[in-house]
RNA sequence: UACCCCAUGGUGUAAUUGGCAACACAUCUGGUUUUGGUCCAGACAUUCCAGGUUCAAGUCCUGGUGGGGUAACCA
């Protein structure tokens, strides 16, 4: 079944035409690049992946595999001081889980250092390049700003001979660090910045995870990366909006050389409510501690995601139902959560399980006798079988289901009020206890009918609630995780202070719950297994802290819950 | 104040390229139900504004308005 989900969606015409869709589509009717597609997913390796980046993943890879084509996965390692080999690896994890696959075609752009050093020798030599002494400040102040053209370089004129051997002594570590750049020479009075004499090689003496010491310079992104589409041959190279402005120079590398010119087409970015999809302030929350690392389940990384309970499927189909378009917009979690409901209340296991334990002793149950039940693992899935889960006369059931004084409409456990509990009896409130201190109710008295074993009377009569429970003496303890929004406004991102974001933390988020009360055959719940905890919502046992006979559970998403919002209401 | 891009229900996307505005989620109503879950039925938009072309405009043209992006030797 796994297998039917995965492929779906990956044969043309099933995914909706959205404009990137069309775009390829003609092209390949046009018979360009002889009706190949060819793209790519060019990650940095200096952080992890989140779900924003699903969607950059989903669109290459989803697009390929349409047309009939592959999608390369190549890390785009161009600035040693900050990337590390650790997140390449966490890169490769989160997209194998995803379902893509990239067969033998794993880049580096660090592979490409020599060719791109050759073209870029060759821009000098077509003097389209050159070596400028000017500081990282003077550049800055020579560049212009967006209403005013910049200043050329009073090195922009050097001769070609002096800038090819400036530059190979730039590539044989000559000089130091900054001391100067290699730049392309287009126009400094372009209304676009990016053309303004950008920089296409600095010195930077760091040795680099892959290719040590063997380079003192390193390319820039804006040419390593179209010309590391190019060499790979790629038809189509897929991003997001903020590089439309690069398009004009990604294209001037590719004329100026005379080499396969891929196209680039933008797209918007996911930005999804109630959290950041930002790497940068990502990376601030997990090195300053505010979350417990990348993989903590509030987080949007795939590796959070995954670990909180989410598969790949819910991922991907979320993905496509949102589409893609250059609109810059917000995406509305439940978008997100409902895709993991529908795929779980289909798939996951039912189990019992009382956060909120409040004991019922039923008065009239035979002093010391347990009775064994049947219960059905999935309502929705009969091949899911059934399960027997022990009965007694002291139970707990969910504070919330009992109201001492209950509101209209509350159909739950009362004074004087019949509720069935789900796969075993009928039982009527006869009285309750109350901590003299505080009013708590701590216990309930309570009367079971024998006739209605199962969960059926004889009679028929109608009972409004069923409640979930677990037999007191059977039950084990857990920590169960109620994870909530990692923010408590749908955009922490909205002001004009961007650090602001931080104060925005819902302190509220990891909804750590102690002492739950599990049915017994919880304890033997595995690492990453998922389960529908009845009446509350889909969880999954935690990888990290989780140990034999001692789960613990993390809520991936909540039930719907009409009675929250009847009680919101009033 | 320069350049680039964008604008369809509450949210996100469609609309066979000029022909009855569709789908999902959300919200509200009702029904079914041994999960207040699932499922089923119904309700919810004069397509940012103003002109123009046309028998016909979400779609084409002109002009506004609003939003996003851009001034790293980051990607």
């Amino acid at each position: 079944m796994a297998e039917d989900k995965t492929s779906e969606g990956d044969h043309p015409g099933e995914q909706p035409r959205d404009f990137i869709r069309s775009r390829v589509a003609e092209d390949v009717a046009a018979g360009k690049h002889g009706g190949e597609v060819h793209t790519r997913f060019p990650p940095e390796p200096n952080g992890f992946l989140h779900i924003g980046h699903a969607k950059a993943i989903t669109i290459n890879f989803s697009i390929a595999a349409e047309f009939g084509g592959v999608c390369n996965l190549r890390f785009d390692d161009t600035n040693p001081a900050r990337e590390d080999p650790k997140y390449a690896a966490a890169i490769e994890e989160d997209l194998a889980w995803l379902g893509f696959s990239w067969g033998d075609n794993l880049f580096h752009a660090s592979d490409y250092f020599e060719q791109l050093y050759q073209y870029a020798l060759q821009l000098v030599e077509k003097g389209l390049a050159y070596v400028d002494d000017l500081s990282a400040e003077e550049t800055r102040e020579y560049r212009g700003t967006v209403n005013a053209a910049g200043r050329k370089s009073p090195f922009r004129e050097r001769s070609v001979e002096e800038n090819l051997d400036l530059f190979r002594r730039m590539r044989a570590g000559e000089f130091s660090d900054g001391a100067r750049t290699l730049r392309a020479k287009i126009d400094m009075a372009s209304p676009n910045m990016n053309l303004r004499d950008p920089a296409i090689y600095r010195i930077r003496k760091v040795t680099h995870q892959r290719s040590g010491d063997e380079w003192p310079i390193y390319p820039m992104y804006d040419f390593a990366h179209g010309l590391s589409d190019s060499i790979e041959g790629i038809t189509h190279s897929l991003c997001s909006l903020e590089f439309e402005n690069h398009r004009p120079l990604y294209d001037w590398f590719l004329d100026k050389l005379g080499v396969f010119h891929p196209q680039q087409i933008e797209f918007a970015r996911l930005n999804l409510s109630f959290t950041v999809l930002s790497k940068r302030y990502l990376t601030q929350l997990v090195d300053e501690g505010l979350v417990d690392g990348w993989d903590d389940p509030r987080m949007p990384t795939l590796a959070g995601l995954r670990r909180r309970g989410y598969t790949p499927e819910a991922v991907r189909s979320f993905l496509a139902g949102i589409g893609v378009a250059k609109f810059n917009s917000t995406v509305e979690l439940v978008l997100l959560e409902n895709a993991l409901r529908v795929e779980l209340n289909k798939t996951a296991p039912r189990r019992m399980a009382v956060l909120d334990p409040l004991k019922v002793v039923i008065d009239n149950w035979p002093a010391g006798e347990v009775d064994f039940l049947t219960a059905i693992n999935n309502p929705e899935d009969e091949s899911a079988g059934t399960r027997t889960v022990p009965f007694s006369g002291e139970l707990y059931i969910e504070q919330g289901d009992f109201k001492a004084d209950p509101p209209k409409k509350f159909w739950r456990l009362a004074p004087g009020n019949e509720v069935r509990l789900r796969y075993a009896f009928y039982i009527k409130c006869t009285s309750f206890e109350t901590d003299p201190e505080t009013g708590d109710v701590t216990l309930v008295h309570a009367t079971y009918d024998p006739e209605t074993r199962g969960g059926d009377s004889p009679d028929g009569r109608k009972i409004k609630a069923t409640l979930h429970w677990v037999s007191a003496e059977h039950s084990f303890e857990a920590d169960v995780r109620n994870f909530d929004h990692l923010f408590q406004t749908p955009n922490p991102m909205a002001g004009d202070d961007k650090t602001k974001f931080k104060e925005l933390l819902n302190p509220d988020s990891l909804g750590l719950k102690t002492g739950c009360k599990l049915e017994p055959g919880l304890a033997e719940a595995q690492p990453g297994e998922r389960y529908q905890f009845e009446r509350l919502g889909y969880y999954c046992v935690d990888t990290r802290l989780s140990a034999p006979q001692a789960p613990v559970f993390n809520r991936a998403v909540a039930l719907r819950d009409s009675w929250a919002k009847v009680q919101a209401r009033g």
